[in-house]
Order: C-alpha cells, then sequence, then structure tokens
DNA sequence: TGCTAATATTTAGGGCACTAGTTATTAGTG
DNA sequence: CACTAATAACTAGTGCCCTAAATATTAGCA
C-alpha cells in the first residue's frame, strides 16, 4: 500500500538503467570518435591507453599495466603481442624475476609520443563541449569508479 | 624548449587525466557490477539491454532494436540470435515487409520481466551513491552522448 | 514490365574483455 | 633441502562490437 515507496522504487530502478545504458552509449560512441585520429597511427583506443601509460613509464610489467589500466592480465597480454607485432614495444622478461615480463618501448613507440597531442585536442575539438565540462564529467566518472571499487572489495 | 607547453602537454596526455579512460573503466566496472545479478537469469548486460527495450514493445524489428539501443545491427543479429537460443525471443520475418526481422518476446520472456527490478535494486544497493549524484552523471553522460551524435553527423 | 536504388539482415574478419584452468618461477616453512 | 603456497603470465572458450561486403526483398520509375 505504500506508493510513495513503490515510486521512489521504481524511480531509483529507471534511473540506474539510465546510467547504466548511457554510460555505455557514451563509452561506445567517445570511442568510435577515437578511431579515425588513431587509425594513423595503427593503434586502437585500449592500444593507445596501453602506449599512454608506457609513455609516463617504460618498462613496466604486464601485471602493473593491467593495474594502472584497470584491465585483466590475460585480456592485456595478447593487446600487447599485437603491439610488438607492429613494433611498438618488445616483451622481455625480467632478469631480477623470470616470472616477470617487461613490456618496454621501442625507439618508434617512444617516438610515436610526438603525434599523440593531437589525439586530445583532436577529440575535444569534434566534441565541441567546454572543457570544464569534460572535467566534471571525469571527477564524477572518478566517483562512479571509486564505488565499484568499493563494491568488488566488500561483495568478493 | 619550451618546458611550460611540454607540461602542459604531458599533463593533457596523463592517464589519468583523461575522460575516455574514465569512461571505459567507468563502464567496463559497473558492467562488471551487474553480471552476477544477471547471470541467474542468464544474461549479459547487452542482452539485458534488449530484453528491456522488448519489455517496452514487442515485437520489434531488429534495425528498430539496434536503433533505441545505438547498436550496429550487424552487432544485434548474433546477440538476437543468443536470445532465441535461450528461449526468451522468437525470431521471424514481418508478413508485411520480408526484409525485416520481427524479434518478439516469448512467455518465458515476458515473464522474467518479474525478476527485472531487483536487478536495478541491486546495483544501487553495491554502488552506495546518493541518488542525486547519479542524476547529475546521467544528465552529464547525455550531453556527451548527443556531442557524439553531432560530430558524427558532421565528420561523416 | 524491367531496371535501379533503397532498405533490412546476415556473414566474415579483427580486436577487446572476461572466467577458468595451466605452466613456470619465486618465496616461505618445516 | 624438500614441500607447499603464492605470484606472473599465458591459453582456451564465450560473447560483444565494429567495418566491409554479400544477399534478399521492396519501392520507385521510365
Amino acid at each position: 500500500m505504500s506508493t510513495d515507496a513503490d515510486t521512489y522504487a521504481s524511480d531509483l530502478l529507471a534511473l540506474d538503467q539510465q546510467v547504466c545504458f548511457a554510460l555505455a552509449v557514451a563509452a561506445r560512441n567517445v570511442i568510435g570518435l577515437y578511431r579515425p585520429l588513431l587509425q594513423p597511427m595503427g593503434l586502437t583506443h585500449p592500444q593507445y591507453l596501453v602506449m599512454l601509460a608506457l609513455w609516463e613509464k617504460s618498462p613496466s610489467s604486464l601485471t602493473e599495466l593491467a593495474g594502472r589500466l584497470s584491465l585483466e592480465p590475460a585480456t592485456l597480454s595478447p593487446l600487447v603481442k599485437r603491439l610488438e607485432a607492429v613494433g611498438y614495444v618488445t616483451r622481455a622478461r625480467d632478469a631480477k624475476d623470470e616470472r616477470a615480463l617487461a613490456v618496454t618501448l621501442t625507439e618508434e613507440g617512444a617516438a610515436l609520443r610526438a603525434y599523440a597531442p593531437a589525439v586530445p585536442a583532436g577529440i575535444v575539438a569534434r566534441l565541441g563541449m567546454p572543457l570544464t565540462e569534460l572535467e566534471e564529467l571525469r571527477d564524477r566518472l572518478h566517483v562512479v569508479i571509486e564505488a565499484t571499487r568499493r563494491a568488488h572489495a566488500n561483495g568478493g
């Protein structure tokens, strides 16, 4: 008989569905926007993110990269192999710990950084949104990401 | 020699600064949160979105569904086949236009709707975020989605 | 009617992401 | 030292997502 509670509940349900749907569509669409900008470099968006991580620190181990990118090592493993195949990266065992794989930028991979600033610039130009709006969104996304991490830690 | 410009550029390229990285991680993590809730129904998250669309209107054509879900028909085609395989949906040609595929809920698929409200309820509980925060996020995501649609329309 | 264009779906191929299970190496313990 | 546990990477299998190309049907028009 509690009509208020029912209304509140259904609002909540509709909202969550809207948020998750919007999240999925926004991610797909924005990644789609990157595609033509990354194609000249021979990179997909996930590969581009790996390059960003390596430009910050090279060499990095596979596990370390997976952690920074919030990816499973099993996902990253073939991805890094493709980066090796196009010549942007080398894969070699760490001498100090033969279990670990050291992923290192090649000269070509490091040089690619010069072209990278054009990518976010192109995205911002295409979106035609004020930077402050994008920064706001990013910060709110980080709040959600933190919430999912907590949920994952709690729920096992 | 322009140290300021270099610093500015590397900030732009920092992984943490990337809106798209946050978008991708948030989408992946939130969808991951849905996984254990949808598993008892035998649905993946994209399949769940198709069911939501069909609970609103059944039958729907493949193209119509693709439009509402912002998916390529070529992506949706095998996805709907999997829904047919588990018995939630039937696929049949539209009598009025034999090109079109009519996707229709089965009795079992329609009945599944009764269990659906528990899904977003579980997500909201796990996220533990205030309602207003989620509303804000949804609205900002819609702004981005609109921007990507405009960009796509312009850029060809 | 017959030709052409538009529409709807499907197939093929590449890449990403996850889970589960395997192997190799290292660290810890009796 | 030998045994066990933990760690790092990889493989296999399933499903999603895209682009490009092929197929089938319908609609428009001379």
